[in-house]
RNA sequence: CGCGGGGUGGAGCAGUUCGGUAGCUCGCCGGGCUCAUAACCCGGAGGUCGUAGGUUCAAAUCCUGCCCCCGCAA
C-alpha cells in the first residue's frame, strides 16, 4: 500500500524509521514524507530540519516540507500517488480539502485513549492529571481536533515514577504495534471504524512554561505528577531568589513525625533533599540550576546554602 | 551581533572585587572506635585552576583572543 507519512518531532521520526525498515511493515510503500518546514533551533537560532525530515532524507524518501497544506503542497502530495496518510504529531491542522486529498484518507496515531486528552500534549496531561493508565489510539482524521472514528487502541499503565519522555517512548512502541495490526486491516478493507463518544472527552493543550511552575500550595503527589509530566519538556521549575531551579526528578516523601519542613522550604532531611509543600514533602532527586547542567539534587545541595525558600505566586 | 550564568582534584561549590602557601562539603584509599553502620575519630592520595598569549618579582585572581557547557527569550 502506498502511504504518505506525516510527522515532525523525534517520536514521529523514530516510528518513520520503524515503518521503513521493520519487517512487520514489509509491504508498506512510503511514497512521501510530509513534515514541517525547517525551523530555527537553539540559542543561535540555526535553521534546522525536523527530526522526521532528517530521518526521511537519510532513508532516501521523498520529503515535502510545509506548514500549511496549500495548493502547491496538495499538488506535491498528489504527485506521490499516496493512497493513505499516516499522521504522527505533524503539527498542522488538516482542513477538508487536505483530508480529501488522499483516496483512503488520513489516519492519526494519537498518544492517549481517546476521547480523553485530545490535543497536542496528551502524554504530559495524562501524567500531570495523575491518570493510572493511558495508551495510543489510531483514528481517521476528520475536521475536528482528534475527534475522528477510531480504528483501534492499546492501553498501558502509567508507572508511578515515569516521566513524559519515558512514557512517550513506550507509547511510540505501542503505537507501532497498533499500526502493524491496523494498516493491513485498513488496506484489505476489513478494519472497522467506531465513532468516538464525546462524553468523557478532555483537552490536552500544549504546555506552557508557566504551568510547569512548582507551587508551595501543592500536594506532594500533585507536584510529583507535575515534575514527571513536564519532563523533558518544558520541565518543572521554582524560583530561588533571583535565580531559577529546574526540577527534573522527584519522589513524594512520606512525612514522618518531626521531619516536616516549612512550606516552600528546601532543606536536607537526613540524606535527602526535600521541599516542604502544603500537602507533604517532595524529595528532590535531580535538579538543574540556571546556567548549569543537570545534577543529582544531593550534589546541588552540597554547594547550595540550605535551607532555602522558593517563591510562590 | 537577542539577554544572561558557568568551566577550580572523581562530584557539587568557595576563592577573582583588592594579584602573594589550593579552601569547604562529599566521594575514594588506609587505620581506629563499635555487636554493627550510611554514624563518629585519625591519616592519606588526587589539581599544569577550560585553552593560548600578554602584564608582573609573582596570576585561579588583571588584560586580550579562542574553545566548551547551560538557563531565559524566540
Amino acid at each position: 500500500m502506498k502511504i504518505l507519512f506525516a510527522g515532525t518531532p523525534e517520536v514521529a521520526a523514530s516510528t518513520l524509521k520503524t515503518l521503513a525498515t521493520d519487517p512487520r511493515f514489509g509491504n508498506l510503500d512510503i511514497v512521501g514524507v510530509l513534515t514541517r518546514e525547517d525551523a530555527p533551533q537553539g540559542r543561535k537560532r540555526i535553521l534546522t530540519p525536523s527530526p522526521v525530515a532528517l530521518v526521511a532524507t537519510a532513508l532516501g524518501l521523498r520529503v515535502i516540507k510545509a506548514n500549511r497544506l496549500d495548493e502547491p503542497t496538495l499538488a506535491a502530495i498528489g504527485e506521490t500517488g499516496a493512497e493513505l496518510g499516516v499522521v504522527i504529531a505533524y503539527g498542522v491542522l488538516l482542513k477538508s480539502d487536505a483530508l480529501s486529498a488522499l483516496p483512503r484518507g488520513w489516519f492519526n496515531l494519537h498518544f492517549s485513549v481517546l476521547p480523553r486528552w485530545r490535543g497536542a500534549a496528551p502524554v504530559q496531561r495524562a501524567i500531570m492529571a495523575g491518570d493510572r493508565t493511558t495508551g495510543v489510539t489510531l483514528f481517521k482524521l476528520d475536521a475536528g481536533m482528534d475527534t475522528g472514528p477510531v480504528v483501534g487502541m492499546l492501553e498501558t499503565e502509567i508507572q508511578s515514577d515515569e516521566t513524559s519522555g519515558e512514557l512517550l517512548n513506550r507509547c511510540r512502541i505501542l503505537g507501532e504495534s497498533l499500526l502493524a495490526e491496523a494498516l493491513p486491516a485498513l488496506e484489505s478493507g476489513i478494519a472497522k471504524l467506531s465513532a468516538q463518544d464525546n462524553i468523557g472527552a478532555t483537552l490536552a493543550p500544549k504546555l506552557s512554561r508557566h504551568e510547569a511552575r512548582l507551587q508551595a500550595s501543592m500536594s506532594a503527589l500533585e507536584a510529583d505528577c507535575l515534575v514527571r509530566g513536564t519532563n523533558p519538556e518544558p520541565v518543572a521549575w521554582c524560583e530561588l531568589g533571583d535565580t531559577q531551579l529546574r526540577v527534573l526528578r522527584t519522589r513524594p516523601l512520606s512525612t514522618q513525625a518531626g521531619t516536616a519542613l516549612a512550606i516552600g522550604t528546601i532543606d536536607l532531611v537526613g540524606e535527602r533533599v526535600a521541599l516542604g509543600l502544603a500537602g507533604g514533602m517532595l524529595e528532590l532527586l535531580e535538579v538543574q540550576p540556571a546556567g548549569k547542567t543537570a545534577m543529582a539534587a544531593i550534589d546541588w545541595a552540597r554547594g547550595a546554602k540550605l535551607p532555602i525558600t522558593i517563591e510562590s505566586k
